[in-house]
DNA sequence: GTGAAAGCGCTAACAC
DNA sequence: GTGTTAGCGCTTTCAC
């Protein structure tokens, strides 16, 4: 491996000239750095990162702890934070938190380690008695996306309770009294929030909630599956549901269609969490879609602040949601 | 920041004990780990990844060069090799190429800056002779996934070819004789491949090829869906159609729909490249389902083989693809 | 405008 | 079973 040492040899300077052409840290001579600049071509010098990181102390690298399982949209959130992040002259470190804080310790442990300038994720249940803590207590600049959780940190998360709460009304707009909702995961903030949405909705118009109509798709496609096909298999069905996220919407989806149930005939249908095909299925889908691409934006914008020394109060950014009014609610 | 010598100091021995302890690289007397394995918690000392590496001459660090933009499947593919990639210790580093050399360049520049001791890369069209040598000069281990190109190195790809011609050859057997087709981003041997899968079913029914029956979906949702309008419009339109992938087909049936045209009764439709919701969709998708899962799971293997110094002939991998006979061809 | 030298925090001979 | 020591390849004061 050919180091700044030998470039410097070559090119009859010192490795801190090198050091100095290489990063534009100070003036060089126009005919010194012409020299620096042929013996690195010369040898094909390519710098070595790792020694760079430990002599300056900052890697311009930020980790990302995320649930790729039970988040769809694992790919665009990716690739939003990887784009801003790599025009800002960092680069992405993914971890599988696997929505377990046992993993989630393990990926951000070992982010840490590896001198992440800083970090982004989306915690776990739990997460704030374990993860976290570790986090902060290092200094590691933090934003938590996706899901809220009170450490004092930067958030970006997307609207959850108003966003629900319209898709349900819709549903009693239209004349629905016994409206079902299949909820997500246990212990996470989007699912609280939603859920609460769900339930105002419903108090707002007299009706109390049946726990009956409460499903619980734990975020999951397969239970929602199950969970759903076992509700509209009763006499007794609800005349509407209404999906919290879009992993759950392909199960209740796929128990309504295994049923031989039409939707909006048989039951009228709203979903949190909008697809790049809803407007391809059959009926389209009436749905609140998320904007992951600005959370990953933003998250990452509030990162490299904090990263470049602000210490301002923690900000918590909420992300609208856009109502897609088709036909899978009855409308049109 | 707290360092191995405070450790040291604090148990009462050298900083070498210290880091034999943390990485069992030699006998330590059980009274003395015990020493430092308190001195450790005592101070909770996180160990310096960036030393480690700079000292040690590996990274534990893996790179991914790959286009999220085509790649609609880039969520399962990082997410197997993240998972394959931490279970043997290893983390990953991502990198958007957006399927353009020079940005390719950028982003495998900056992973090989960072000392990765491994790199898996889905090259853009012309990265053999950029991209590519760069880095085997490097002497980096490279395993190329999703698009084959013949630089010497191990590789993992798609089932291309007989994919292609086994969807055509069904439309074929069904009786139709004007069969479009969308095809991909040129240059790059999956599209070649499938396109050449394509010509073959159709010679071997003795039908030759009309060139305006194809059309260039640049792997492109919009492109496809605007190519595919303009020929569908034309009175004398084709009465099948094969998409290439997945992004092709998304704007293929937005254009079909667009013109109020159905499937298959107007046109009979297979695609390469199946969705979560093939099933859902109506009619229901004939596709050849690529199993991406494995193409990461098996270049993560070959490269840490790699990466652990074997060195036999390079390995091209073929992953099969699945046929999933359903509807939209008209059957059933 | 340029160089010398002291680290950054760790690993891995090597010696005992 | 443990300590000493010499780097790993770079950045960055400090001096000239």
């Amino acid at each position: 491996m050919t180091t700044m040492g030998d470039v410097a040899r070559i090119a009859g300077v010192s490795a801190s000239t090198v050091s100095h052409v290489l990063n534009g840290t100070r003036n060089v001579n126009a005919a010194t750095r012409l020299r620096v600049e042929a013996a690195i071509e010369e040898v094909g010098y390519r710098r070595n990162g790792v020694a760079r990181s430990l002599a300056a102390g900052r890697t311009h690298t930020v980790g990302l702890s995320i649930s790729a399982l039970t988040n769809p949209y694992f790919g665009s959130l990716v690739h939003a934070v990887e784009r801003a992040l790599s025009d800002a002259g960092y680069v992405l470190i993914v971890g599988d938190s696997h929505d377990e804080v046992t993993s989630e310790q393990r990926v951000t442990g070992s982010l840490l380690d590896r001198q992440v300038d800083g970090m982004i994720v989306a915690p776990a249940a739990g997460s704030e008695h374990t993860t976290l803590p570790e986090i902060t207590r290092t200094g590691t600049p933090l934003v938590l996306i996706d899901r809220g959780v009170d450490v004092g940190c930067d958030r970006v998360v997307p609207e959850n309770f108003a966003s629900a709460k319209t898709l349900t009304e819709h549903l009693l707009d239209l004349g629905h009294r016994r409206v079902a909702v299949v909820r997500g995961l246990a212990g996470i903030t989007s699912t609280i929030e939603r859920f609460d949405g769900y339930c105002a909705a419903l108090s707002g118009r007299g009706i109390t909630v049946d726990p009956a109509l409460v499903i619980d798709g734990e975020s999951s496609t397969d239970v929602a599956e199950r969970q759903v096909h076992a509700l509209m298999s009763d006499a007794d069905r609800p005349t509407a549901l209404v999906s919290l996220n879009n992993a759950m919407t392909i199960g209740t989806l796929k128990a309504v269609r295994g049923l031989g149930l039409s939707i909006p005939h048989d039951v009228a249908f709203c979903c949190y969490d909008d697809f790049e095909w809803s407007d391809l299925f059959e009926p389209r889908l009436t749905a609140a879609a998320q904007d992951v691409e600005t959370i990953g934006v933003k998250a990452v914008e509030l990162l490299l602040r904090r990263i470049h020394g602000d210490d301002d109060a923690a900000q918590h950014i909420r992300v609208p949601t856009t109502f897609h009014h088709r036909n899978s609610c009855g409308c049109g």
